[in-house]
DNA sequence: AATCAGACCAACCGCGCCCCC
DNA sequence: TGGGGGCGCGGTTGGTCTGAT
């Protein structure tokens, strides 16, 4: 069985587009559009091509306002935002950033951001020499990344580790599904190993999270996981020193103690009581990291272990183990 | 200069969702 | 209400480029 071909498999041509086929194209587009139907458009083209490659050459190459060339480290800390916010969801990613597509945020991603985070990776999961120490190290604000850093670097790759700015912290925080990012975790186990009294704690949801910082200047935006645009400036946007925990949920960060707000969290033997009716965010310990980290050998969206359920996403997101 | 390995990227493939009949 | 067709998406592939040896 299976689905039927999207056209004549047998008398469409395949592989690279000439421009002769992408002036066609554009040519149709531009006087006729699209007319709504992918699959009939190149035979009134006068294009030998699958509707499908049609619709993928427009998408990605031929329609207007394109932007090609180097991503800049804004657009890659939104990349990481909304990854860590809503995984591999490459065309929600690139409705954030106007000229990219999903096809190049994706190819990108796979081929340099992804090894940029993979950077930080420690030397056990990736043998690289050097990484960041404490956690202010991690939620400082992107102020090196044309720089050499002293994180790891491949041996066979040029790639120069991205520093993480506090929006990408805090959005990566405010999200569970972050969890399960390799990079993001492989941040967290070491700095769990580098420093045992930090404890890392993270839950809740994006939409939610409040920021006490007055003097935050992060103003990228990025999505809720019900798609609405919100402002990092209402985020984390504190320094957190080394040496205290944190705790990011639904109702705010924490911080040894002190809540985004100013007041004191109770505590309740090792587990910290949140406010009435809040969410209990979740905690990770090494093990449990690392066990992320073994089980998730994918991101989080196409993980077996970890199933994001939007449909529970308004005030707190779920994360099913 | 030749070869090889890794990086990069355009394009393809298959699946799920949605709409329409 | 169910089935079929089209669209859109994410994963994967394969060709080309580039740098190292």
């Amino acid at each position: 069985m299976g689905r039927a071909p999207c056209c004549d498999k047998a008398n469409v041509k395949k592989g690279p587009w000439s421009p002769e086929e992408d002036a066609k194209l554009k040519d149709y587009i531009d006087k006729y559009g699209t007319g709504g139907n992918w699959i009939a458009l190149p035979q009134k083209a006068g294009l030998r091509r699958c509707g499908k490659s049609c619709r993928l050459r427009w998408l990605n190459y031929l329609r207007p306002n394109i932007k090609h060339g180097e991503f800049t480290d804004q657009e890659d800390r939104v990349i990481c935002s909304l990854f860590a916010s809503i995984g591999s969801r490459w065309s929600i990613i690139a409705g954030h950033l106007p000229g990219r597509t999903d096809n190049d945020i994706k190819n990108y991603w796979n081929t340099k951001l992804k090894k940029k985070l993979m950077g930080m990776i420690p030397p056990s999961q990736k043998k690289l020499p050097h990484y960041p120490t404490s956690i202010s190290s991690l939620l400082q604000p992107s102020s090196n990344s044309s720089s050499p850093s002293s994180y790891g670097r491949s041996s066979t790759s040029s790639f120069e580790p991205i520093s993480f700015s506090q929006s990408l912290m805090s959005s990566s925080c405010s999200s569970n599904i972050l969890q399960t990012q390799e990079s993001f975790m492989g941040q967290m186990q070491h700095h769990r190993q580098a420093n045992k009294d930090n404890l890392l704690i993270f839950g809740g949801t994006t939409t939610e999270a409040s920021c006490s910082s007055s003097d935050g200047s992060c103003n990228n935006h990025m999505i809720s996981q019900q798609g609405r645009e919100i402002d990092h400036s209402d985020y984390f946007c504190n320094r957190v020193e080394e040496n205290q925990k944190i705790m990011i949920s639904s109702q705010g960060y924490y911080v040894n103690g002190v809540t985004s707000t100013g007041t004191n969290q109770k505590q309740n033997g090792s587990g910290i009581l949140w406010g009435e009716g809040g969410v209990a965010p979740l905690e990770y310990g090494l093990e449990e990291i690392k066990q992320l980290i073994s089980s998730s050998g994918t991101i989080a969206s196409s993980s077996s272990n970890f199933m994001f359920d939007e449909n529970k996403t308004e005030e707190s997101s779920v994360m099913y183990y």
